[in-house]
Parts: structure tokens; sequence; C-alpha cells
DNA sequence: AATTAATTACGTATATTTACTTAAAATTTA
DNA sequence: TAAATTTTAAGTAAATATACGTAATTAATT
């Protein structure tokens, strides 16, 4: 007989929380430990009840999924993260795989897809839902458009008060640059993304959970 | 003995829309006749089921829970809309009440709230989140800080368009107005907003589901 | 040790945004 | 119809952002 799947929830929004739980419960080899909503909570359950499997959102109050899909995967690297977010884009699951996460799914996934997805990764698989993998395709095939280039440390750094709404100048004085160090790095960012102006930039960044 | 409460969900992410019916199946005397993924679907579906409520989103494809919330409580005014959004903001409730809600939830609530709310809003009563009448009562207290200040139609117009990240010279293009009015508008809107400039102005659009 | 990538910074020029004022025309509301 | 609001638009200035090019210093990688 196989043993219950243990798995871990980790959202910052309580109805999320509660309607993942309610829907997994439905599956019974799969036993939800619990919930976390911020990166260190999700860590300390983890190290606790070492759950197998960890549904990990990106978006947390004070911080965000990528850093503690690191901590977690590198401290226990037998649990099992996947990448749950409304934003399905490439860039994004990119960086979440990159952090050790060993699956992605998209918020327009199905019930269905959600647990083939935790049993794929009990199998040692990683899996990514139907719509990422066709995007990562797409991507490859089509070489007109160039990848999207993934920004510096810095530049997201950058990014992130630009979509707070500093300009050059306050950035400079708050991060110890001068002020022709942000404007470059703003111009390359803007390069980089192929986006013509800082207003497009901050709903960019929103998008991938960097504000 | 009391009738099944016959309850649409709206949202545009199927894993939402099965999560939701999820948690609220586990009540029995609440029943999900359906759910719909846009604007157009929800209207059908109230048309030909008639639910006494419907659960809403803010975000939609191609639309938003607005014109939803209000094409719906115009034509079936035995409908009662309950909003619910990640963004618990007082201006974001005022619309959707405006609109002819008779509820609002933030993502924060309990699946108890959720439940309280439906029965509150069959007794034809208003029903807001704990957190989010909080946030009514402490603008109402806080004379320092002036209510956020509504925006026309043509602002919110502008507003979506500079998210874009459309400048100030393509807008006017685009809606056949002289750039100095675009400008006019621009200044406006981040002077009623109180926000520094239009970088901040994006992530405020998309808070709101303007975009 | 050598190469590559990231961070730093300046020059020069143009374009755009922001700030604030004033005000006429159009529209909505009382 | 009168009053209030919205939409329209211009004047004048200062501040910021964008577009490219160049390049030294530091950090990471092979």
């Amino acid at each position: 007989m196989t043993e219950e799947i243990k798995v871990l929830i980790v959202d910052d929004h309580q109805l999320i929380r509660e309607a993942w739980t309610a829907i997994l419960q439905m599956t019974n080899r799969i036993k939800v430990i619990g919930t976390a909503e911020t990166a260190e909570e999700a860590y300390e359950v983890c190290s606790i009840f070492r759950p197998e499997v960890v549904l990990m959102d990106i978006n947390l109050k004070n911080s965000n999924g990528f850093d503690a899909t690191e901590k977690i995967c590198n401290s226990l690297p037998k649990t099992r993260v996947i990448g749950l977010s409304l934003h399905d884009d490439v860039a994004l699951v990119k960086k979440f795989l990159s952090k050790g996460a060993k699956g992605y799914l998209s918020k327009n996934t199905s019930r269905e897809e959600l647990v083939a997805a935790i049993d794929a990764v009990m199998n040692d698989k990683i899996y990514l839902a139907a719509d990422i993998k066709e995007k990562f395709i797409n991507q490859i095939i089509d070489t007109d458009k160039p990848a999207e280039k993934e920004l510096t440390n810095k530049e997201i750094e950058i990014v992130t008060l630009i979509s707070q709404g500093f300009t050059s100048k306050e950035i400079a004085e708050k991060i110890f640059i001068s002020v022709r160090t942000v404007e470059t790095h703003r111009h390359n960012i803007l390069k980089k993304l192929n986006i013509p102006n800082a207003a497009l930039l901050s709903s960019w960044a929103k998008d991938k959970g960097y504000i």
C-alpha cells in the first residue's frame, strides 16, 4: 500500500490556502499537512514536518517564492517544490526551476493536472503545465523574437525601485551610486526587455512578482 | 426546509474556479450551479440559470468584473453579486458597490466568512469583509489624509493607455485630442491620486483592474 | 591567467514628463 | 435655466527620462 503524500501549501491569501487544501483533500492519497503564509513560515514548517511536496505561490508577504524555494531546496533536497502562479511566463518559470523547483503550474491548470504534477515530482520527474510547455517550445521555434534576456541582480533591484515611483536621482541617493549609473541601468533594462518606458516597466515588475 | 442556494462563480483561472467550487460544496445548502470565465459568459449563465448569488472576480479576460456586475445587476435585480478580489482597496469596493454589488470579500477572508457573506446577501443585507470594513472606518476617521478622489472616465481611459506604455503624444494621436490635453489629464491624475510619476501609476492601474 | 560578464560612470543630445496657471467649450446635474 | 463638473487646450519652466557611445573597475567563470 502506498503511503499518503504529504503536501505543504504556501500562499499569502487565506481563501486560496483553504481552497487549495480543499481540492487536494479530494484525492485520498494526498494529505495536506499544513499551510504557510510567508517564506520563513514555509521553511520552518518544512524543517519540522518534512513534506514531500510544497506548492509555492510566487507572491508572498514581505518576500517571494523564489527565495523560499531556494532555501528549502538547498537545505532539504528531498523536498519537491512546485511553483504556482497567476503569471505563466517563461522567464519566471526558468527562474523558479533554477532555484531548485521541480515543477511549475499556472492557475489555468485543472485539479487533475495539479494531482498529476504531484505524482510526477514524486517520481523524480520535472513537471511543467501544458500551456507553459507550449510557450517554452514556441520560444525555441521563434527565432525572430530572441529570448527575453535575464536581468542582473542590480537591474532587478533598480526595476523594483523605479516601479515604486522613485526617480533616478532618488535611487542613486538610496543605494549610493551615481545618477549616471542608475540611468545606464535604466537604459539597459528597457533595451533588454524591449519596453518603451518606465510606465510599462512597473506593470511588468508587478507581473513578475518583484513588487 | 430551506432550498439550496444557487451560486455562480466567475473567475478567469480554472484552478481558482475549481477551488472555489470545492470549498463551497463543503456547505450542503450551497449549490454551485456553474462557473464562467468571461463577463459575457457570466451574463449568459445568469440569464439562463438564474443563480441567487454570483461570486465575481475583478480581473477577467478581455473585460473586468465591474462591467459584468453592472450588466447582471441591471438586468437581473434579484441576483446578488459579491465581489472577490486580491486587492482590498476602499475605492475598488465602492466602485463595485456602485455597480450594484451586494458584498465584497478579499482573498484574506476565510471559508466561514465566505459562507456568512452568502447568507447575508440572501437576507438582503450588504456584506463587507471585516478587513474592508475596518479600512472604510479608518478612512472616515483619518481626516488628515483626504479620501482618494475618484478618477473620471476620461482620466481612467488615459491611465490605462499610460500604463500600457504609450507616451502623451501617442495617446493624443490615438484618441484624437491635443497633446496638451493629455498632459493636463496626466497632471490631474497624479495630483488626484497623490502619486509622483507614471511608473507608480501603472502598477496602481494594475491593482485596480484597469489593465 | 585569461576571458567574460556585471557594475560603475560620463558625454552629448533630444524627448518627455511634471508643475502650476488660466480658461473656454461641452456636458451633466440640480 | 443655473450651477457644477468634465473635457478641452495653451503658456512657461524646470526636472527627468530616453538614446547611444565609450570605457574603467570589479566579480565571476573557464
